[in-house]
DNA sequence: TAGAGATTAGTTTTT
DNA sequence: CTAATCTCTA
């Protein structure tokens, strides 16, 4: 790591007073820069609590966090970090719709539905049982929402009949969500918008507390985002945008580089400062990055050049099938590690799809080795903590009815699907009769039809249930999470359920993973000052809980290349490098190599001294075993630097190749067209 | 109503 | 070959 900043980085720094655009390619010390501008915005006297960072990832925003607060303090500005806002688009999306609460229509215990809440809503509107259309719909649903494209809107542009099924289900689900009092996470966005656009005095107390707006991965924003960010800093506040075409890799989720291209447009006096200076990676790891990228093409010109050493050429090795290839990856960083004297922490093994870490974690675990998945299925969803997750939804909102289901029956209370449609009966019912407002599943239970309609014993047990949720919930603002927690799991009995329906090894596990969040909860209360009402509404934000105190395991890392953006390691091992896989299917069928071409070349700048890439000859696909072609993205790298292991040829072809001169490179060529 | 066995579908990335 | 969903019985 350098000890200054370059000339260009300085520049970015001290440029403070006007619209920044810092083009920050892979490795070029991009997050040192922001940190150093924080700090210089805060010696230049501008107020911590105005200066407004935003990032895609909670880990990048804890990142950028801990980073600021030591270069302030080195400054001597104290904790200035802990006031300013440092938070993912989303959190600061929620921020805003949490304070506007009540402009917006909301009550203030709103509950925030994940892809998981709203699916089997959107199915049910879709008119499908099926999961996958579903998925289909919500997807097309959240493209509009990152459009800004209203219900009215999508359906007058419909199209083909999906369009048309999703346009309606889209008009429906707003409406459920209303019902719900819930927002989902692409609203978080689109709320704040669309308050800005019609109410010009909330849009002015907005920006009244941005004095300078730094947005990080910029070319990631969609167009929701770009539109938050532009009523954020309106006319007159400085920004700071820094980001990477090369790295665009969010498409999928309505990132459009058109936001990039538009930027110069809608700030004339924007000012572009280039960061071409690598300080990760061999020349070599370079070249080869730089040569693959150079198959996309550009929207600004940028040239990544390093200081560094020639390093080690980058090996391509195939594999059998995916357990010979983790064998073959774990067998060569066991030797590595001991031949360089690295620790566990110095290698990342990076793919395309969480399901591809299956293979790897058996081999690392055959090996004993440590590691770390990040990206894969997140704490937030497991089953207990959805279980636990629902109470505090409905303690906060009692008009949230999935959560209202899923809480009511972990433990199960005797009430099953019969009695649960008789409770929505009754509701619906009184959703005619009583005017206006519709009525809850939680609302049905103390309504005079439900004598009627469901058994005195069923009964029973629902006013049980609401009368333990009513309980908390009175208390829930005052009192303190970690002592209302506890109550929750000693009332509901939730461990003793976990023991008497699980095995005691699955029973165990989930009781501490119960224990570790609730705990988890309660000292972020404490810390933050927040009751758990607020904590709440944070939680369905988190995709990973904040590690204990003290540094970081000693582990391998996991990860997708998605979730790998940001990170750097000494040794990186890129793996499943298969046509259908990167690039994946999908995204050539869809004709976008392009995207999934900066994916590999955010894989391949992870790495700072050696990459070893590797693919498999067969694989196993719903238990058939079948062929598959090495990427193309390998033909396209450097070649010279770039060194071929194993056989990955037949003898023909391998004769064939030779002749024409570059062996392994036109084999590879023939194999990836075949 | 709840849990245990049968059945069947399954291609990607995240807030 | 899994893993999740569905069906059936106590």
């Amino acid at each position: 790591m350098q000890h200054s900043l370059n000339a260009a980085q300085r520049d970015a720094v001290q440029y403070d007073s006007a619209p920044l655009l810092v083009l920050a390619g892979a490795g070029s010390g991009k997050t040192r820069v922001i940190t150093a501008k924080i700090a210089h915005l805060v010696t230049r006297g501008v107020a911590p609590e105005k200066i407004v960072a935003i990032t895609f990832t909670n880990k990048a925003a804890r990142e950028m966090r801990e980073r600021a607060r030591a270069a302030l303090q080195r400054s001597g500005a104290g904790d200035a970090a802990a006031k300013m806002a440092i938070s993912t688009f989303h959190a600061y999306g929620l921020a805003i719709v949490r304070a506007e609460a009540r402009t917006l229509g909301l009550a203030p215990g709103f509950s925030i539905f994940d892809p998981a809440d709203a699916e089997p809503i959107v199915a049910e509107l879709a008119g499908t049982a099926d999961r996958a259309r579903a998925r289909a719909v919500q997807r097309r649903i959240g493209q509009w929402k990152n459009a800004l494209t209203p219900p009215a809107a999508a359906l007058r542009e419909a199209s083909d009949n999906d369009a048309l099924v999703a346009a309606r289900a889209y008009a429906g689900y707003r409406d459920a969500l209303a019902a719900y009092q819930a927002v989902d996470f692409d609203d978080l966005i689109a709320l704040p918008v669309a308050l800005f656009e019609r109410d010009a005095a909330a849009r002015a107390r907005w920006q009244a507390r941005c004095a300078h707006v730094l947005i990080d991965e910029y070319q990631d924003t969609n167009p929701a985002q770009y539109r938050l960010f532009r009523h954020l800093v309106g006319d007159a506040t400085p920004f700071t945008a820094v980001g990477d075409d090369d790295q665009a890799i969010y498409g999928w989720r309505g990132a459009t580089l058109d936001n990039l291209a538009a930027l110069p447009r809608d700030y004339p006096d924007l000012r572009v400062i280039k960061l071409e200076q690598n300080y990760r990676s061999t020349v070599r790891i370079l070249r080869c990055a730089n040569a693959l990228i150079g198959n996309n093409p550009k929207l600004f010109d940028k040239r990544l050049w390093t200081e560094l050493a020639h390093g080690d050429p980058l090996r391509v090795t195939p594999a059998a099938d995916e357990e010979a290839e983790a064998e073959l990856v774990v067998r060569r960083m066991a030797g590595q590690k001991f031949e360089h004297r690295t620790q566990f922490r110095d290698y990342a093994i990076l793919y395309r799809g969480n399901h591809q870490a299956r293979a790897f974690e058996a081999a690392l675990r055959a090996q004993s080795i440590p590691y770390e998945i990040s990206g894969g299925q997140s704490m937030f969803e497991r089953t207990e903590i959805k279980d636990i997750v629902a109470y505090l939804r409905l303690i906060a909102n009692e008009d949230d009815d999935p959560a209202f289901v899923r809480a009511l029956s972990a433990p199960k209370r005797g009430i099953g699907q019969t009695t649960l449609a008789r409770l929505g009966e009754v509701a619906q019912r009184a959703r005619v009769s009583a005017e206006g407002r519709p009525m809850s599943l939680f609302g049905a239970v103390f309504d005079a039809a439900l004598e009627t309609a469901v058994p005195a014993r069923q009964r029973a047990a629902l006013s049980e249930f609401c009368a333990l949720i009513n309980g908390l919930r009175h208390r829930a603002e005052r009192e303190p999470a970690g002592r209302l927690l506890d109550e929750l799991l000693r009332k509901t009995g939730y461990a003793d359920w976990l023991a008497a329906t699980l095995d005691r090894r699955d029973a165990q596990a989930r009781t501490q993973s119960v224990d570790y969040f609730v705990g988890w909860l309660a000292r972020k209360g404490e810390a933050d000052g927040r009751n758990l009402l607020e904590l709440t509404q944070m939680v369905a934000l988190i995709t990973m809980l904040e590690g204990r105190e003290g540094e970081a395991a000693d582990a391998v890392c996991l990860s997708t290349l998605h979730a790998a953006k940001g990170l750097e390691f000494p040794h990186v091992f890129l793996v499943g490098l298969e046509e259908g896989i990167l690039p994946h299917r999908e995204a050539i069928d869809a004709g976008n190599v392009e995207e999934e071409r900066r994916l590999m070349y955010v894989g391949m700048t992870r790495a700072e001294r050696s990459l070893h890439l590797s693919y498999c000859r067969t694989r196993k696909r719903a238990g058939e075993k079948v062929d598959c072609a090495p990427s193309r993205f390998l033909t396209e790298l450097a070649q010279e630097d770039v060194r071929y292991e194993d056989q990955p040829l037949s003898a023909d072809e391998a004769i064939k190749a030779k002749a024409a001169g570059n062996a392994r490179l036109q084999a590879l060529k023939a194999m990836v067209t075949k």
